[in-house]
DNA sequence: CGGGCCTCCTGGTAGC
DNA sequence: TGCTACCAGGAGGCCC
């Protein structure tokens, strides 16, 4: 699930629930997912502290705590994060549960354990370390930087759209809207678009994501025109109707309409 | 540099 | 019903 818009949600879902409560605790069940500190380091940095705030940097969540410092969070391929009050029952195969003081609960849920938690001084530590491009939302990306650095790519569209390093947010299935959106088959080369056609990938880049960042936060009110919940063997296409096709790109799954993206 | 393939993991499911 | 193979919204490493 998680790319851009999916963590934006769990980042809304955290300044509702997750800020100004003082932790009592932390308990990992799955070490294997702590980076850069042990669980135990993670406990000591966390205990009688409590988040202050949260920023998100493509698909990482970072949360401030008052002390100094950050909590990193990256979801995988399956991660989320699940608040939950006193008494409330806990998600099944949580990794990791901090206890708030106040009897409540923050799960971070990753099924198939490809997720990371870990701790750092600055986000930007971490946005150098991993090598991160801007964020696909940031104000200050504009259409221009956009396609100037797009257009130094020798390889195809949907591979630059999912390079974190070029572009910090986008995965398989909103790589695969922004190319429905656009109109362009999925093994498009990035040099067969001139700078008005990679301006034009960059506005529909960011208003689909706005679009579903906003959709996360009135639930499920993504357009019927997108291909999002579509996407599957025998899916149609929400525009012409058409049978959807698929095609394997970087490895990934890739649906689209055979006759609108031609 | 970029594509293709493999790996890390677990769980759901199509197909036999 | 039970088993297996394969696939899944991420990402890094390796080889060509």
């Amino acid at each position: 699930m998680p790319e851009l818009p999916d963590v934006a949600g769990f980042q809304a879902r955290f300044d509702r629930h997750g800020l100004r409560r003082p932790v009592a605790g932390l308990h990992v069940d799955e070490p294997r997912l702590v980076r850069e500190t042990s669980a135990q380091g993670l406990g000591r940095r966390l205990k009688d502290r409590a988040f202050t705030a949260t920023h998100r940097h493509g698909k990482f969540l970072f949360a401030q705590g008052d002390g100094g410092g950050l909590l990193v969070l990256h979801f995988g391929m399956t991660g989320y994060l699940a608040f939950y009050g006193e008494g409330e029952e806990p998600p099944e195969k949580a990794a990791a549960v901090i206890d708030f003081r106040d009897g409540g609960h923050l799960a971070y849920v990753s099924l198939r354990l490809l997720g990371r938690i870990a701790w750092t001084a600055a986000p930007e530590d971490v946005i150098q370390g991993e090598k991160l491009g801007p964020d696909a939302l940031d104000a200050w990306w504009t259409a221009e930087q956009f396609a100037q650095r797009f257009a130094e790519r020798r390889g195809m569209l949907k591979s630059a759209l999912m390079n974190q390093s070029l572009i910090a947010g986008i995965g398989n299935i909103y790589s695969d809207e922004i190319l429905f959106q656009c109109g362009l088959p999925p093994k498009t080369k990035v040099q067969a678009l001139d700078s008005d056609r990679l301006r034009e990938v960059q506005s529909v880049t960011r208003r689909v994501l706005r679009t579903a960042v906003r959709a996360h936060q009135a639930p499920h009110s993504i357009p019927r025109t997108y291909l999002l919940h579509r996407r599957s063997e025998d899916g149609t296409c929400p525009r012409c109707n058409a049978d959807l096709a698929s095609v394997k790109v970087s490895g990934r799954t890739s649906y689209y309409c055979p006759r609108c993206q031609g």
